[in-house]
DNA sequence: CGAAAGGTTGACCAAGATCAAAGTGAGTGG
DNA sequence: CCACTCACTTTGATCTTGGTCAACCTTTCG
């Protein structure tokens, strides 16, 4: 299944296009927007506003897999059921579109099957640094890398380019320390303790507590590892 | 990046099509097909034998992330060069073909496109059951997981059908116990213990070091809980 | 037959989970 | 507008799972 396209890509404006005079969708903090099992009707752009991807067990287990900002896709299915439930994190708003509408759509525009392709590919590549996270990974370097992944989501999503843009390094937190948790695989007690660590070792400093100031970005990224979301990635056109 | 499409896919011959007189290569045990960080310029089918697909990390650490059969497609990068290293794990047979070749049949064939995407959706959704493993489940739950994943992709790979064919349950393991581990996000040694764990359990037994018999499959399924790589996904046309 | 690689087992250790309690803060009703 | 409440967060104590280290098997292959 495919929960949600990540950074939009030049070339996106043919999808973004589908969404020009879609019906909006205001969403209000916690509200759900794709309830696991329902009928995959629908494909989504976020206009605004912060949205949690996830999936949960029979045994009440649940993974998160995405957090998802403006012009991020969503609720594109393998099937004919989604197999993962949306909800907004912050109050948000969504444009809706029919999924065979984007599909007919699909199937016209010259270059869209091809740029949809590469937007999968993406999704693809970022799932695959997540299941290097999840299995190799601590408890403190998963939380560097989701610092450093809400960091350029953030940028992304605000269209910024340059890497020490003014506020760049403070970073918003309007999820739980659960919802944090059941993404990076661990407790919510381990989150807390980790952000102490990671408060204690200088590398962040504690704003509030729904946000974070990034103090040493370069020790950070270096205990994250390889992954530079900022480095490998191009920008989209916005 | 997309290391491997997952199960072959009714409207797949279009693809298979491509490889029809493609050169073929004979890889050994242990022989690396694709190396992380080369160029990108072919896509492979799988012709025979077992294949694993890894990324390691600057420091050594090693995430397996799939194992690879008889009709599974692989080579497909989201940039340029592969990211992802591919190696045999037993002697293998694959067809190469060049990747602008596949790219041209993707874009000129009828219907490609789309198989191409429900292909992907596929592989996307084995990640996403594979981020919930590394994510939620303990050590015993991921060898459970792992076992019955084998034995669907074993059957697949055959073209076998029913789900309690004759020597369905006996299940090979041609790929070392470390390889398991950095499949699982676990260490050999934990590896070997829940091998001996779900011995003690009656669920499986040992039939030798590289092949381990399902003694009870109802058990081992609930175990893994809900994921059944047989129940929701269709078989496809060999 | 012997070496080397892979696998198992045991003892111990540590990261992270669990359990429990206290602190914080935002929203609500008086 | 304030106080109360409830949800969220932090912190501490303890426990467990899985990791680490080391020794000993077993298999394979030269």
């Amino acid at each position: 299944m495919l929960a949600a396209m990540a950074e939009p890509l030049s070339g996106a404006d043919i999808f973004l296009a589908a969404f020009d005079h879609a019906p909006v969708r205001d969403l209000a903090p916690g509200e759900v927007l794709i309830a696991a099992g329902a009928p995959a009707a629908q494909v989504f752009n976020i206009l605004g506003g912060m949205l949690i991807v996830s999936r949960t067990g029979r045994d009440g287990r649940r993974q998160v897999l995405s957090f998802l900002f403006r012009d991020n896709f969503l609720g594109f299915a393998a099937t004919d059921h989604y197999s993962f439930t949306v909800e907004a994190v912050t109050a948000a708003r969504v444009a809706c579109c029919a999924r065979a509408d984007f599909d007919r759509r699909l199937e016209r525009a010259a270059g869209a099957e091809r740029t949809f392709r590469q937007m999968t590919f993406r999704v693809l590549e970022d799932m695959v640094d997540m299941i290097y996270s999840l299995g190799q990974r601590t408890a403190l370097e998963r939380l560097a890398v989701f610092l450093l992944y809400l960091r350029h989501a953030h940028r992304l999503a605000e269209g910024i380019a340059e890497d020490h843009a003014p506020g760049a390094d403070d970073v918003a937190l309007p999820m739980t320390r659960e919802d944090i948790a059941d993404f990076l695989g661990l407790q919510k007690e381990t989150v807390s303790r980790s952000f102490a660590e990671l408060e204690k070792r200088s590398l962040i400093s504690r704003v509030d507590n729904h946000c974070v100031r990034i103090r040493a970005l370069g020790p950070l990224r270096e205990l994250a590892g390889v992954v530079d979301f900022a480095a490998p990635h191009r920008l989209g056109g916005g």
